[in-house]
DNA sequence: AGCACGCCGACT
DNA sequence: GTCGGCGTGCTC
């Protein structure tokens, strides 16, 4: 806003993204005040509606004045400097459009919540009133309490006043003009401060501390403390360090009572002060880690660096423990040193692992962590850190992609394939893996994606010369992939050989296993101890009243959970229906795993990693130290336990319930078996020894197993490729899914057979599939259709096509029958 | 999404 | 007669 303000005439207004899910912008009006400083990308505050006031980005400004309605002021500027980029703007309206969302929504994910502004109204009482004959006896009451208390939230008057509804009094005393309202806006970002403590003025000579000990003797504790203090500062240097202070904690340590060291801070002599700090801390890293690649690993790093000079985009399909991270920090390290930055991404789960300190003992403090279990003040500071230029690297999850970076040089995406990169609950329901793409792209960045089990889709670009492909077949070091053997469950149960659900043969093994003091990892996709509860008289089974689905039995919690809507309830003593108590469980999870294992091998130490023990912030990591210390024998989890974890000491690795994996009524159930199965399998011997896999399965013939067994990705990827095309899946063909929900199942049922019907005309049958019940056909006391829109990818206007629906979409919600039926639109579901 | 307005049931 | 239930519609 630089050309026009010299114009006082012109009146100026501005376009804002509100965080709502609405999928326009709204105008403002800029207070003349605001004119010179107001920029595109920065934060303003205004009123929306009757009484929110939020905070909103300017998306664009100009002097055009709305037409149908009269703009509100912008109340407030928050930032001189924009606090969302050019380029955010753009990846933020890429992703409202390409996954049809608004771009409230994108901006609400995107901005740590510790940036927005947290509003509250308060009341006071208006100076000018003079008409006290016009209140009734309540309201003097009120106006009584808030003259001792000057300014009071809402929520402070319902607890003064004593009752829950208080807005008919609160109006009745702003229109008697007896009270007046407004706002109080503060930034919800607090420093981190640390209290310090340091002498005063006066003291920091040597002589004069030397004075002020001898006439400390009558006063030993505070005697103890200045010298104590002296031990953090040295009376030779206090000149240069007095005024840095020491942490008051540091000086706490030692025998210090508070009311000592608070006569002195009362007397003069020592004074406490505060100073921000970072909520990283400074860390000094330990030694740092010098890079060297192993030859193939060399290889495969100039191999890259050869493509990326015709391609932007590289595949690296590295097997597992072939070691892609050296790679990825050599190339970081190419990239930082001519001045570009780079975005590493990485699941969730693997980020929580040793790979930070790694990167860490590289990086230091040019790299910034951004993970979902910071809090809001952390990543603020991430934020502001790359913002400074203070973080010039940043490894991250999902959400790291709406980071201020915009000088990419490099994006990598780890475990490309990942499914977890798609976010699926909240909108914008995007993949970071595909944002990225865009995000990097945008910026003329290069990008490197590496999987051991590359998505059909990223595999197949790369052997269509779309993207670079690069190979890693080697294992690093000594180590060699692990024999992979199936374990034929049908057989091992006609010879009555089953534990529990344990094979003879696995059993042997984990026990061979315990006997030469080596670990075992069990895995078992599914938590809890058993998927249901059954009683043997009735039939009975544990069911969600909301949902659609079994209650899974939780042991330890005591518990029947359901895992779609959280409902919990229980355990039935006896069957609630026939009173029977003969209620058995159904089924196996990492609960009953983890429980057989105790009793068949009482003496192991035994743990188990699912979301159920790994909740709060610090469980995930204990779990995996106490297990690389050899502090655990055996480890049983779910899906958790394949994610890019390095165990030196893993020589067996079974598995469970393989076939369930495979058979699941899902398009991509194979491709996503194929990868858990070779990622977990990839667990084992990772250093010199040689490790072993155990697959339990009903059909060991299965022929995706067998190419598990080979480790043949690609045998694998020719069939899955086959099979995509025939049925025009991804990659051929974008797929949008669109969930329909209503708590009456008609209701639900026939919107979207009408908005299916709608999408038929245009788009021919051969592209909507559906509507058909949802696989889960309730959750939480709704029905739920899905429709599904294959869109061939070179054949057909994308974009047309979901104006299309979205027109399709809002002319359904106007029909009087189907008005109030959600509807959920995914692009490019997983 | 929130939030107010509005029109119907069960209570002082 | 009022409180308060949640259906409906709007927000610059």
């Amino acid at each position: 806003m630089t050309e026009d303000i010299f114009s006082v005439e012109t009146t100026y207004f501005a376009d804002v993204i509100l965080p709502v899910p609405i999928p326009r912008m709204f105008t403002y009006r800029v207070p003349r005040h605001f004119v010179a400083d107001i920029k595109i990308g920065a934060r303003v505050i205004v009123q929306f509606g009757r009484n929110r006031v939020v905070t909103a980005v300017v998306g664009k400004i100009h002097t055009k004045p709305p037409e149908k309605y009269q703009a509100k002021y912008i109340l407030e500027l928050l930032d001189t400097d924009p606090l969302i980029t050019e380029a955010q703007l753009w990846l933020f309206e890429w992703i409202a459009e390409y996954y049809m969302c608004c771009i409230g929504e994108v901006m609400n994910v995107a901005v740590p919540s510790g940036l927005k502004v947290s509003s509250q109204s308060r009341m006071q009482l208006n100076p000018d009133f003079d008409h006290p004959e016009l209140l009734e006896e309540k309201e003097i009451e009120f106006i009584e309490i808030l003259k001792v208390h000057n300014s009071l939230t809402y929520d402070d008057a319902i607890k003064f006043i004593g009752e829950k509804n208080i807005n008919p009094l609160i109006k009745s005393l702003i229109s008697k003009h007896a009270i007046i309202m407004y706002e109080e806006v503060k930034e919800k970002y607090k420093p981190k401060v640390a209290k310090k403590i340091r002498l005063k003025r006066g003291y920091e000579g040597s002589e004069e501390v030397l004075n002020l000990i001898d006439s400390l003797t009558k006063s030993p504790k505070q005697q103890t403390i200045i010298l104590e203090y002296l031990r953090y500062v040295p009376i030779n240097e206090l000149a240069e360090k007095n005024n840095l202070g020491i942490d008051k904690s540091a000086l706490k340590q030692g025998e210090i009572s508070d009311s000592a060291l608070s006569t002195l801070i009362e007397k003069g002599i020592l004074e406490q002060f505060e100073v921000i700090v970072s909520r990283f801390g400074d860390d000094t890293p330990e030694e740092p880690l010098k890079i060297t690649l192993t030859d193939a690993q060399q290889a495969a790093s100039d191999d890259i660096i050869q493509n990326f000079a015709e391609k932007d985009i590289v595949l690296l399909h590295g097997i597992t423990g072939s070691g892609k991270t050296e790679i990825y920090i050599d190339l970081i390290q190419k990239v930082l040193d001519g001045g570009s930055q780079v975005l590493y991404l990485l699941p969730e789960i693997a980020l929580t692992t040793q790979i930070v300190v790694r990167l860490k003992r590289v990086f230091g403090d040019k790299m910034g962590v951004y993970h979902s279990k910071f809090s809001d003040n952390e990543r603020v500071e991430v934020w502001r850190g790359i913002v400074d230029g203070r973080y010039q690297f940043v490894v991250g999850v999902r959400s790291a992609i709406f980071l201020p970076m915009d000088n990419l040089g490099l994006v990598i995406i780890d475990e490309e394939h990942e499914t977890s990169y798609k976010q699926f609950d909240p909108a914008p329901r995007y993949h970071a893996r595909d944002v990225g793409i865009m995000l990097g792209l945008k910026q003329g960045a290069k990008i490197l994606l590496g999987s051991a089990t590359p998505s059909i889709e990223s595999y197949y670009q790369a052997k269509t010369g779309r993207y670079g492909l690069v190979t890693l077949n080697q294992r690093f070091g000594e180590a060699q992939l692990p024999d992979i053997q199936l374990v034929d469950l049908k057989a091992e149960r006609k010879a009555k050989n089953m534990k529990n659900d344990f094979s003879s043969i696995l059993f042997n093994q984990i026990h061979q296993n315990l006997q030469n003091k080596e670990q075992t990892i069990i895995f078992q996709n599914r938590r809890g101890y058993s998927p249901y509860l059954n009683c043997q008289e009735c039939s009975w089974v544990s069911e969600c009243q909301q949902c659609a689905v079994s209650l899974t039995f939780h042991l330890q919690s005591k518990e029947l959970r359901c895992h779609y809507c959280g409902h919990k309830e229980e355990v039935p003593k006896v069957c609630p229906v026939c009173g029977s108590g003969k209620i058995r469980t159904i089924g196996f999870g990492t609960e009953k795993l983890e429980d057989d294992l105790k009793i068949m091998f009482p003496t192991a130490r035994t743990q188990r990693m699912d979301l159920d023990t790994t909740r709060t912030k610090n469980a995930y990591q204990n779990i995996i130290s106490e297990f690389e210390q050899g502090g655990t024998d055996i480890l049983v989890g779910t899906q958790m336990i394949s994610k890019g974890l390095d165990f030196d000491q893993v020589s067996l690795v079974g598995i469970f319930d393989a076939d369930r994996m495979i058979h699941f009524p899902d398009f991509r159930a194979s491709e996503r078996a194929f990868q858990m199965l070779t990622q977990v399998s990839g667990r084992a011997g990772r250093r010199a020894k040689k490790g072993l896999v155990m697959i339990q399965t009903n059909n060991t013939q299965q022929s995706l197993l067998q190419k598990v067994v080979t480790n043949d990705y690609i045998g694998y990827y020719n069939d899955e490729i086959l099979e995509r095309e025939g049925y025009m899946y991804p990659p051929f063909a974008r797929i949008i899914s669109i969930t329909i929900k209503h708590e009456e199942e008609e209701k639900a049922e026939k919107a979207a057979h009408w908005l299916a019907n709608k999408l038929l005309e245009k788009l021919g049958k051969a592209r909507v599939l559906g509507p058909e019940k949802a696989l889960i056909e309730r959750i939480r006391n709704k029905f739920l259709f899905d429709i599904l829109i294959k869109l061939e990818k070179d054949k057909l206007n994308i974009k047309a096509a979901k104006s299309f629906l979205r027109e399709k979409i809002d002319e359904l919600h106007q029909t009087k029958e189907h008005k109030d039926v959600d509807v959920v639109v995914d692009v490019d579901a997983v």
